[in-house]
RNA sequence: GCCCGCAUAGCUCAGGGGAUAGAGCGUCUGCCUCCGGAGCAGAAGGCCGUAGGUUCGAUUCCUACUGCGGGCACCA
């Protein structure tokens, strides 16, 4: 605390140095200010009731360093109702707030904002439960009950993934973690488009180029249709011998199951993993369809025009009707999205997410009106997402040729580039609504420019100032086995020891936040901030004792404090699917 | 034409109605006899596209306009 702070009326209450007071995270405390709200109405110095408080009361982070440890706006929220100005209720509060224990200032700032300030040990009282809760801290129950199915990727099995492919395969499976991290039951899907002539013509691409004959105009041109029409002939030679339309059949199923597999396999060194994968063909075969039909057929919604039979999607704002059967018979795509749909409702998921490209916006108002049309309620049901373009930058230009896969860049072409972590990492830090451009260059250079090393670095130099700790006998190297009596919080009085342990009480609501608002990036952003929180502690507190000096209880203290930074920069990586190093 | 998204520092981008709008890069200045310098501290750099509206308060929400990207099917 500084004399300026004295002078502009800051109250302090008795610090407490105490060990064994009761941690104080941000949700503690917005409980012990919502108390404080009610007793002040009880009391009637307030002129509220009970049931003007607001349901959510926002304790946040301030910006500002000398705004102390945590501000809420709840005066500036309440002040209207209570026929007075914000920082008058602000007065009211501010001594009800002083009493309760661990919290060691509180000042009312600007138009009304209490800016509170806990003591060290009850900030401190976090680092012990971060360790011991480990992997589980963050985790909440805030969807618990939900079950989630999120739908990405869906790439046709007619070529390698591409770099759009590559952005939902990060994002969706980040998102799926970030959801199951909040409480949700979340099933990945990849709907595998298994039919139709797209189909057909890379059957017959790859039939054309292992019988050597010219690729159709229409058909698939990549250097990949050459290797999989190789790898088919070297499986079964005797292939070319069969006659007319089998032969072309049996280079589709052929070429299928290979590209297929090679999809997975990439994926799955991706660091993605389905729990589903469904194909439209089953869609088809297991009746699906039909269950599908009669279902919309139930709720009104199916008609017949010009010998085909429509959707009547028009009831639910979409621009127009949409058709299921052709005229001559064959259904539509259109007519496997919406069976697809009441299928997986049939499944048992609450809400199904749709991860879909930006040239798929057009998709949207069809796809909820179809959640409309099978008797709905699209706003719980469905949510589609979309996701702007990915380009590369390499040298200043950007990245148009794939060696494999002609004009597309690939999954494989990013990873080579940069690895799989900066590729996931790059792809998930970004808001999926805005186009992102990845610079190549920078995200395989080994500086500050690269979040991804960024984060990673804080979390190996912890884990290296813990094992050097381990090694001159300060702790065990096993934060399981540390002895928590020996652990004083109240040491923990630098600035920078309470900047980082805000940070780290925080990791919960961004959690919770990311899940609800369907957006991991803001993890990434959020890591960044604890790894500069780290790097800023580290630079001011020595950890370890120098040489012969004796081992003190600060040194304990603040080894606590890194372990609870590399549990918390640990979990975040962890639900982004990146790795945490312990060396680099 | 209609629909969706975007517009914030020289560049790439964060910012869920609140305080003096942030980060990295780039430019300039400092900090290693000591735990990982892949780090830290500091400086310079902004009519938050334009104009209205809602609000005690708008970069944030609404409307219009301008500019950029994407989309319109009895294709898949």
């Amino acid at each position: 605390m500084t004399d300026t702070e004295e002078n502009n009326g800051l109250i302090r209450a008795n610090r407490h140095h105490s060990v064994g007071l009761p941690s104080m995270t941000p949700q503690e405390l917005a409980q012990k200010i919502e108390l404080a709200v009610r007793s002040a109405i009880l009391a009637e110095t307030l002129a509220l009731e009970i049931a003007d408080i607001p349901a959510e009361i926002v304790v946040e982070r301030p910006k500002n360093l000398d705004h102390g440890d945590w501000a809420t706006n709840i005066a500036l929220q309440l002040s209207k109702k209570a026929g007075t100005n914000p920082r008058a209720v602000a007065e009211v509060l501010q001594p009800l707030l002083l009493k309760v224990l661990g919290i060691d200032a509180v000042k009312i700032a600007g138009p009304g904002f209490l800016n509170i300030s806990l003591s060290a040990a009850s900030q401190g009282e976090l680092a012990r439960d971060i360790v011991a809760k480990g992997l589980a801290f963050g985790r909440s129950d805030t969807l618990a009950g939900q079950t989630i199915n999120i739908e990405f990727i869906s790439a046709n099995p007619t070529g390698p993934l591409h770099l759009g492919h590559t952005r939902w395969a990060a994002v969706g499976d980040a998102m799926a973690r970030v959801l199951e991290a909040a409480g949700a039951k979340v099933a990945r899907e990849f709907y595998i488009n298994d039919r139709g002539v797209q189909m057909d013509k890379f059957g017959a691409s790859v039939e054309a180029a292992a019988l050597g004959n010219p690729i159709p105009e229409d058909g698939y041109h990549g250097a990949y249709i050459l290797t999989l029409a190789q790898e088919i002939l070297v499986q079964d030679p005797e292939i070319v011998n069969l006659a007319g339309e089998t032969r072309t059949v049996a280079f589709r199923e052929a070429a299928y199951k290979l590209q297929l597999a090679d999809q997975q396999r990439v994926l799955s060194t991706f660091n993605t993993n389905f729990d589903v994968w469904y194909s439209e063909r089953t869609l088809h075969e297991s009746g699906a369809v039909d269950r599908g039909f009669t279902k919309l057929r139930e709720q009104g919604h199916v008609y017949q025009e010009g010998g085909a039979t429509w959707l009547r999607t028009t009831d639910f704002d979409d621009d127009k009707d949409r058709v299921m059967i052709k005229a001559d018979g064959e259904l539509t795509y259109f007519a496997s999205d919406t069976a697809y749909y009441v299928d997986k409702r049939s499944r048992g998921f609450d809400l199904c997410i749709y991860l879909l490209g930006a040239d798929h916006h057009g998709y949207v108002n069809r796809l909820r009106a179809v959640a409309a049309c099978a008797g709905d309620d699209p706003e719980k049901s469905i949510q589609l997402l979309i996701g702007q373009l990915v380009k590369m930058m390499k040298g200043g230009q950007e990245v148009r040729l794939s060696k494999r896969a002609g004009n597309i860049i690939t999954l494989e072409d990013l990873v080579d580039e940069v690895g799989v972590d900066a590729a996931r990492y790059s792809l998930i830090r970004y808001p999926v609504d805005s186009p992102l451009l990845l610079d190549l260059d920078l995200l395989s250079s080994n500086t500050n420019d690269n979040p991804v090393h960024y984060v990673q670095y804080a979390h190996a130099r912890i884990a290296s100032v813990i094992r050097n700790a381990a090694e001159l006998g300060v702790i065990p190297a096993q934060t399981s086995n540390w002895d928590s009596a020996k652990f004083n919080p109240s040491l923990l009085t630098d600035v920078r020891e309470g900047q980082l342990l805000g940070l780290l009480a925080d990791y919960p609501r961004v959690v919770a936040t990311a899940a609800e608002l369907r957006e991991p990036h803001r993890i990434s952003r959020y890591l960044e901030e604890v790894a500069t929180g780290y790097h800023r502690f580290y630079d001011a507190c020595r950890v370890l004792p120098h040489g012969d000096d004796e081992i003190t209880e600060l040194n304990v203290a603040r080894l606590w404090l890194c372990a609870a930074a590399r549990q918390v920069i640990f979990n975040g990586l962890d639900l982004l699917g990146v790795s945490a190093p312990e060396r680099m």
